[in-house]
DNA sequence: GATGCGTGGAA
DNA sequence: TTTCCAAGCAT
């Protein structure tokens, strides 16, 4: 049954995959994860052109690990979830350090990671070195939610039947092809908003089309404007923009409300986003 | 398990 | 204009 949706999809990734730089054969291990982290919560049409700045000024984790950290931030520029950035200079440190200077190739070594969760690892240990694991992102998650379950989207978490699903469906066999191939389906037809379900390889045997497409419940999302993760990023975009330390009334310019301000500002310290001279300027971290 | 964590584009 | 969402992770 489930089993019978493998084809019909691996057919489909044959014909209408896109040709993204970290797939070609000549992508790196290393060039692999800086994907993966940065595609997390992230559009692949504004990875494209940070990932690649970033790595051709640094080609190797070796070349990273040179730089202090705040470089990493800098070049992140506005990808968003700044202390990604630092995970990867963290990761970078690890790997120059630890591992010879060889992305690891186990999903153990590559869940031990700093910012390398359970998706990333599977996906790094796939696409990288050809390891057969399941792969659950958000694009596999509602594919699976719809053609198997019959629902709109995946529940908000990751439950323990999702992952005994996905873990069932990886072949003996080119198991990276079929992750990669799920996931790509996910993302130009089986989108979350208007799914294109005439152009579905398997919209045959999807139980929620076949039930009619029922809308599942309003999901409510996070609000932004007006939040501290705002604020952190208007005082984070002072620090990467300027050459040097800046004062605190540069900072202070950018938020009114001075409570919030102070709060995130020691939220961004706290992370290791931001630090604090004794002259008592601030600048992106240089150790 | 629920929250917090950036940013920008599309509907 | 507002809402939703984009290859998640850590706490």
């Amino acid at each position: 049954m489930a089993v019978s949706l493998r084809r019909p999809i691996l057919d489909w990734y044959e014909a209408h995959r896109r040709d993204l730089p970290w797939r070609r054969p000549d992508a790196t291990p290393w060039g692999i994860l800086v994907s993966e982290i940065m595609l997390q919560q992230t559009p692949v049409v504004r990875v494209l052109p940070a990932w690649t700045e970033w790595m051709a000024r640094w080609p190797t984790p070796e070349a990273l690990a040179k730089e202090p950290p705040g470089e990493a931030v800098r070049q992140w520029g506005r990808l968003g979830y700044p202390r990604r950035a630092l995970n990867l200079h963290a990761c970078a440190k690890v790997i120059t350090a630890e591992h010879g200077g060889r992305v690891p190739s186990t999903y153990a070594e590559l869940r031990a990671l700093p910012g390398v969760g359970d998706y990333t690892a599977a996906a790094v240990a796939s696409f990288a070195f050809g390891g057969r694991h399941a792969v659950l992102d958000t694009n596999v998650r509602r594919v699976l939610a719809r053609a198997i379950r019959g629902e709109e989207h995946p529940p908000r978490a990751t439950t323990a039947a999702e992952r005994r699903l996905a873990e069932s469906l990886v072949p003996e066999v080119e198991a990276p092809r079929w992750a990669v191939a799920v996931m790509e389906l996910g993302a130009l037809v089986c989108t979350a908003r208007a799914p294109r379900c005439e152009a579905c390889p398997i919209a045959g045997q999807c139980a929620w089309r076949l039930a009619g497409r029922p809308a599942g419940p309003v999901r409510r999302g996070q609000r932004y404007a007006g939040t501290d993760r705002q604020c952190r990023g208007r005082l984070l975009a002072v620090l990467r923009e300027a050459d040097g330390p800046v004062p605190k009334s540069a900072l202070d310019a950018v938020w009114p409300d001075q409570a919030q301000r102070e709060r995130a500002l020691d939220s961004l310290l706290d992370d290791g986003l931001a630090e604090v001279l004794p002259d008592g300027t601030y600048r992106l971290p240089a150790g």
